[in-house]
RNA sequence: GGCGAGGUUCCCGAGCGGUCAAAGGGGGCAGACUGUAAAUCUGUUGCCGUACGGCUUCGGAGGUUCGAACCCUCCCCUCGCCA
């Protein structure tokens, strides 16, 4: 319980937070309840998620009591913090049937058996506020001269922010004194966009209250080039193994920058912060090895032991690994694994009509979903970047059958991506 | 409510009656080089078709014209200034 505090600064958890010496403490006194708040604006989280949830469960298992708040009722809204524009308004029932995909990943990292941790959703309170007895009660707390110079707001004070989005942070805000008088939580984290919400809401607590409470918020995630962590043409890098294969959230992590080994390993797997320094700084061909770890560790973490072992297992059978000889001493689990046979390559089911009298191959990448129309299908063909097997496809028109997949059912679009194609009723 | 500026292909941003599926950049994808890295270089980047070609795009709806992203009318939206 004592030293969460400081193996989260370590592990690099820690963007800014409050009175750090008050928090410290109260982290070492005794268990604390603290909430992170999760907007339902998709039917699953994405790798920027993984922070917040993967702090929630080092603090969980130092002991302290965790909310997973899912912000049914604030998504109604929707938060401008940091966003240049209005995020697009979603229905209501989308909402809800998102925050339920939501919180069922959530269950899935944390322990939310009421005692350990909770889920709750802001709908709940959120739903039937009063709106005059809001603004007297809570409304009067709040300066708008201040809010005004709120950093997250700065953008949007430029290219326009509705009353609407506005009232965002007193939601939040009263979220927190809700909390803290139903359930005595007392600390909230959250990205670092988060920061004006949640001062927002420890003032609010203090003011009703007369409460201390404490803030933390974590480092906005870039890789080294600077971009946001988990965007890719696609979309981003999702939780849900129906979004995003394992196979792909595999590859994700495998190919890692170099300069951002170290950081993730310590940020995303539970492996000892000592051994996240020392794999992070293996020298070039050995540092993926480091890579494999990580994502390999990843991957069990999000989809389990069993798919992490199998889509490493593939993915060495295609690439081979980096330390064949186990050089690299670790304590992960990846160590007793050896790339021997298995292949379980994603599948793309081809019904046994379809390949009766040959079908392209120019169809089959995008129905592999490489492609996104049959004109960059053959682009992509036409450039050399299709194999079936060891052989490349150099004719755009080309149609294969039953049979010449049956000698080689492995389709590969450029280096990285492939699935193995399989003969359906 | 008044005045001004503007809405272009994934994004930024040119185009301002035909030669425009639309410059340039970014991003993406593929290739070379490598370590499934980075950097660099090359190609490519609306949809359908093997192809001659066809189809759909430039906020929306109409109109002028042989022909419109470019001209006219009305509408919608954004930004700025004023009230």
């Amino acid at each position: 319980m004592s030293r969460v505090f400081d193996e989260l600064q370590q592990r690099g958890f820690l963007y800014q937070c409050t009175g750090e010496a008050e928090l410290k403490t109260a982290l070492q006194s005794g268990p604390v309840t603290f909430y992170v708040g999760f907007d339902p604006t998709a039917d699953s989280l994405h790798v920027g998620s993984l922070i917040p949830i993967l702090a929630m469960v080092h603090l969980q298992r130092a002991g302290h009591r965790a909310i997973a708040l899912t912000g049914g009722g604030t998504a109604m809204v929707g938060d401008p913090s940091g966003k240049t524009e209005m995020r697009q308004m979603l229905t209501e029932e989308r909402i809800r049937s998102n925050a339920v995909g939501i919180s069922a990943q959530l269950a899935r990292f944390l322990v939310l058996d009421g005692d350990k941790g909770l889920a709750l959703d802001n709908i709940a309170w959120l739903r039937d506020l009063r709106y005059i007895d809001f603004l007297r009660d809570i409304g009067r707390h709040f300066s708008v001269n201040r809010m005004l110079s709120a950093e997250s707001y700065k953008m949007r004070l430029e290219t326009g922010l509705s009353f609407l989005e506005f009232n965002y942070m007193l939601l939040q805000a009263y979220d927190f004194l809700v909390l803290l008088k139903d359930h005595g939580c007392t600390l909230q984290l959250g990205g670092q966009d988060q920061w004006g919400n949640i001062v927002a809401g420890i003032d609010l607590v203090r003011r009703e209250t007369g409460r201390e409470s404490h803030g933390l918020t974590f480092p906005l995630l870039t890789d080294a080039s600077g971009n946001k962590l988990g965007k890719t043409v696609a979309g981003a890098v999702w939780l849900s193994s129906d979004r995003t294969s394992p196979f792909d959230f595999y590859q994700f992590w495998r190919n890692t920058d170099d300069r951002d080994v170290e950081r993730f390993l310590k940020l995303f797997t539970f492996l000892p912060v000592d051994e996240c320094g020392r794999l992070g700084k293996l020298a070039p061909p050995l540092l993926n090895r480091a890579k494999e770890i990580l994502a390999f560790e990843i991957t069990r973490i999000v989809h389990g032991d069993e798919a992490a072992r199998q889509t490493y297992l593939a993915i060495a059978s295609q690439f081979g690994t980096a330390d064949p000889e186990g050089k690299v001493a670790t304590t992960s689990a990846i160590a007793g694994l050896s790339a021997s046979a298995a292949e379980a390559l994603p599948e793309l089911v081809v019904p046994a009509a379809d390949l009766a009298h040959g079908i392209m191959v120019a169809e089959l990448l995008v129905r592999a979903g490489f492609c996104t129309s049959k004109g960059e299908a053959r682009r992509m063909i036409r450039q050399g970047g299709t194999k079936l097997g060891e052989t490349a496809v150099t004719d755009e028109t080309l149609k294969v059958s039953a049979m010449d997949l049956a000698s080689s059912p492995i389709l590969k679009a450029g280096k990285k991506r492939m699935v193995r194609i399989v003969t359906g009723s």
